[in-house]
DNA sequence: TCCAGTTACTTTCGAATCGAAAGCTACCAT
DNA sequence: ATGGTAGCTTTCGATTCGAAAGTAACTGGA
């Protein structure tokens, strides 16, 4: 994925960095609350490992994350949100929205997504 | 780009149909009022020719555009946005909203976009 | 001490997709 | 006849994807 520009419009500038089929549900499961490689890798979607590592060192060049060590014996780390990271949530809002009302059988967003939490339990 | 979806989340299934980086460019310019291959074509991000065919084959086949002949001799068709396909207008504002905020020297997204219009003097 | 397990990745490599350029079909206009 | 336009399709090298296996740096148990 380039982060150069191919035009100035806003929508166009979002889609190079965000138009692929991968980046934004790992945004969605860091909303949700999870911070570790492991359990992003180990969603629904099932993200392969390379293109999850991929994905960090962008969001975190894009400062939309920031890598945080949680134990240095075994060196351990985990992904935090910035706020920039955490103002995509009405994209992905919009998205789900459009879903529920254009295609079948997708899975109710719970409220508390809509409302800007995490998940019951979740941090 | 596939249509089978990876779970049944609104947000990754709409990622299936929509994550990449020339659909929603497609979709915008329709909004605006560009309806026709030639117009689609020469946008401001200049998608291949071989991907906006593609695309609109999937626009088409998905029911979010229409293919209408508009002329008979010589054969000449364009392409209109059904409802499903305008009801995607939010999405793009949000992704709108997020780059005008986030990011450096992008347009500003006009007036009449965010009101749900097209383009004054299209259509 | 040896072995299995965990976490956070990296490497490999065939397959799928992208995209620039050229080509094609069916016209119309001069 | 020659050139131009519209709506595509084809070609083909380059890029990207993604499944699987491998690696580093440990911990904890037998």
């Amino acid at each position: 994925m380039k982060t150069d520009h191919r035009s100035p419009c806003p929508i166009s500038s979002f889609l190079d960095l965000w138009g692929d089929r991968w980046t934004l549900i790992i945004i969605r499961d860091m909303l949700v609350g999870k911070r570790r490689f492991s359990d992003l890798e180990a969603g629904n979607e099932r993200v392969p490992a390379s293109i999850l590592a991929n994905r960090m060192k962008q969001l975190t060049e894009l400062g939309v994350a920031k890598r945080v060590q949680y134990s240095e014996r075994p060196p351990r780390f985990e992904y935090h949100l910035t706020d920039k990271g955490k103002a995509l949530r009405p994209v992905l809002i919009a998205m789900s929205d459009w879903s529920e009302q254009n295609l079948d059988d997708r899975w109710h967003t719970p409220d508390w997504f809509r409302e800007g939490r995490s998940a019951p339990g979740r941090d």
